[in-house]
DNA sequence: CAAAACTATATCAAGTCGATATATATCAGT
DNA sequence: ACTGATATATATCGACTTGATATAGTTTTG
């Protein structure tokens, strides 16, 4: 384990209080959706590594006609190697986009898919914007307002680029090999 | 399958001409880099993937005190194949970014450590700003300088926005628990 | 009133990441 | 001339993550 992980993070969310993974996840979404994204079939293993570990202890509470919750505190020895953690020094910032990568290979589509391709980009970034702007008021710590307003300034200046630089594509892909699969 | 993954990126990454595992490796880094990352530890087993689905043909080039050159080219069918992938819908774009995951916990660090955390960020982009900027005069396609003009400018704002914004956090993290571990 | 979304758990195959191993060649600096 | 770094070229392996799927009752929305 060279740098922060899932398993590091689950605990990272529980010193700010006990939770069920269910609880985690929903972490995930909210406060860490800018930077950090996991599901449960990383939570889930985590928290249970994390117990045979000794780093987080669970107690269980029965409900009636639900699945009992497991309720998860981080331990001492749990909030020690979180520290040691957080010292370590992180890997660097990583960016995945099939969309753009798809762009590569704009001479093998039709001009329109092109077009409707970068429309959705747009649109998508647009939406982001939005919810982050609504969210980002109710943000209580000012690390969580950095994040937040880090995401809607990124993507704003992507969509300018890319309402401003979109021709060079779309011009691009037409002269070429139109081999278009149906 | 659902989407782009390593094996449809290797298939097209072979429509622009044969190559070994090594030039695709290559391709990953300089056209790619922007947008996706793959290692050998994922492209080795898509290229034995892709041969025993009959998508790639590979032939082998001994070479003396070398090790053999397997060297691969896109078949009729696999050229069906990676049109298809790329009509596929491509999925949501992701970035993660430990750094700025470690702000989260900015209570826990002393104020100095996030200070350096933020300066290494924004040196971190500051040099690839710099790379891209070099390497963008040199890229023959259209679709490369848009992608390469897209990684600029993003980074750009967010330079910007974090030297505009650091005392936030920077300011946040002095009153509250100081549980610094050595 | 039905459909959708929420609470809450968990597993699994397939895919990916990062480190490591093996060999040799070449190039730069001392 | 030697040393070390970088490049060519392959490949594997464990650990981790992803995305889909399953189960099952409750609450909210249209």
């Amino acid at each position: 384990m060279l740098l922060m992980n899932v398993k590091s993070l689950c605990l990272g969310i529980l010193t700010f209080g006990e939770a069920t993974g269910y609880e985690i996840k929903k972490a995930f979404e909210t406060q860490f959706s800018q930077v950090y994204d996991a599901g449960f079939g990383s939570i889930y293993p985590a928290l249970n590594q994390l117990t045979t570990s000794g780093y987080v202890s669970c107690r269980q509470e029965q409900q009636e006609k639900r699945p009992a919750k497991k309720i998860y505190s981080i331990t001492e020895s749990g909030l020690d190697f979180f520290l040691k953690e957080l010292h370590k020094a992180p890997a660097k910032d990583k960016f995945r986009s099939e969309t753009l990568t798809k762009l590569i290979f704009a001479d093998m589509l039709p001009r329109e898919n092109i077009s409707i391709l970068i429309d959705q980009v747009i649109d998508d970034y647009n939406n982001y914007v939005v919810d982050l702007s609504d969210s980002c008021c109710e943000k209580q710590s000012q690390s969580e307002k950095f994040l937040c307003g880090f995401g809607i300034t990124v993507r704003q200046a992507a969509i300018k680029y890319m309402q401003e630089n979109r021709h060079l594509i779309e011009s691009a892909s037409s002269s070429s090999s139109q081999q278009a699969a149906e």
